[in-house]
DNA sequence: CTAGCAGCCTAACAATCGTTAGGCTACTGT
DNA sequence: ACAGTAGCCTAACGATTGTTAGGCTGCTAG
């Protein structure tokens, strides 16, 4: 049980590299060739890991589906204010992003795929929670008179994913998930008036 | 003579059909049968209107692309605050998702397909014009001090980008171009002391 | 020591890909 | 009237796809 170094770390490259090429190229554009070449092997060698393409896929999504539905979880059990949960739930996307950034790139871009995979219902059935908690989360924010009522709350749940998922394509380093927050709710927390924003005085 | 509705008509139907495939599923993913089913016709026909796929391609891209330059042009030449011609590129790059919201998704999702195509280095040039414009803006518009010191110029540019192309992928209708400006620009723009929501009103 | 199997290889499969060849039909210009 | 051709068709091409078959090598459990 010691041998692991060369046994599961080249299983662990497989899921790595076809994860980059998946998330650049799409899943589809990506051939299992491609995948061997980026790892050193033969196309056939892969399928001594992955039964198929699709389950390479499926193993690389539902990794990444775990970790945030376990952050969910959390952030479903916790008291918050609805603003607070709303801010959680974004940073726990974020987060989910710097540990399974091309995981999220490739549900975010192949989204066709994802809706019609066979080994994807799990991650499919998830993805229906946590769209249902989205809407909660923001339903209370705006009942709370947190979110400017110049938006819905569906339109605001998609269009928020929308601009959450993009960030992911973003390199890691390039801007800092406290950024990302500070743009996305600045622009849908209402202002509370007599109150500046907590950290810059305005200038000009 | 224009009689048969169905004669010119066919080649913008090719067009809009391949267009949506491509947005929805991918460049590769979408085969030259699936565009025929779509339109109602065989697949070696397609080629009666495009020499090939990535003749196909380039049309769809290249319509989008004269009509954003077209806006950026009008842009560069009027004189605006830095701030005003800021929300004025954003306007223009949404208004182009409104005329070609399939082509801004295509540009937006098989990025690796665009910058290796050879039909389209008239359309990469002018994406690396536009990004210069960008940057220029956003760099006098970090001058005036009418944006957040937390933001460099060259991460927020590409930050801007990602923000303002996912939201092509919405519905139309879902949600308005002004809700979009007014998401991103209280992110961005400093807080205005004494005035509670700044609206500005860039003209063209 | 040796049987077994993990892990990789080469070779090849059927299916599907983008694309081409060639033919039919109906309209057009002269 | 008739040649030309736009627009579509069927059939098929070679290349590439995901995948399978079968074999070699070296480590490991008994």
């Amino acid at each position: 049980m010691s041998q692991v170094t060369g046994r599961a770390n080249k299983r662990d490259a497989v899921l790595r590299e076809s994860a980059r090429l998946f998330a650049e190229r799409g899943i589809e554009a990506t051939t299992m060739r491609a995948i061997a070449d980026a790892c050193g092997m033969q196309a056939a060698s892969l399928y001594h890991h992955f039964a198929s393409k699709d389950e390479l896929v499926a193993a690389i999504l539902t990794r990444s589906d775990a970790h945030i539905s376990g952050l969910y979880d959390a952030i479903l059990d916790a008291p918050l204010e609805p603003a607070d949960r709303l801010e959680a739930m974004i940073r726990a996307t974020l987060d989910n992003f710097g540990h399974h950034r091309d995981a999220a790139r490739i549900y975010y871009r192949d989204r066709a795929y994802v809706a019609e995979s066979p080994l994807l219902t799990q991650v499919r059935d998830n993805a229906v929670a946590h769209d249902e908690l989205w809407d909660r989360s923001i339903e209370a924010a705006i009942a709370a008179g947190r979110i400017s009522p110049r938006f819905e709350a569906i339109n605001l749940r998609r269009l928020l994913q929308e601009l959450m998922w993009s960030t992911a394509r973003l390199r890691g380093d390039a801007v800092s998930a406290d950024d990302i927050v500070h743009v996305l709710l600045h622009g849908i927390l209402a202002p509370e008036p007599g109150r500046g924003e907590p950290s810059h005085r305005p200038e000009l």
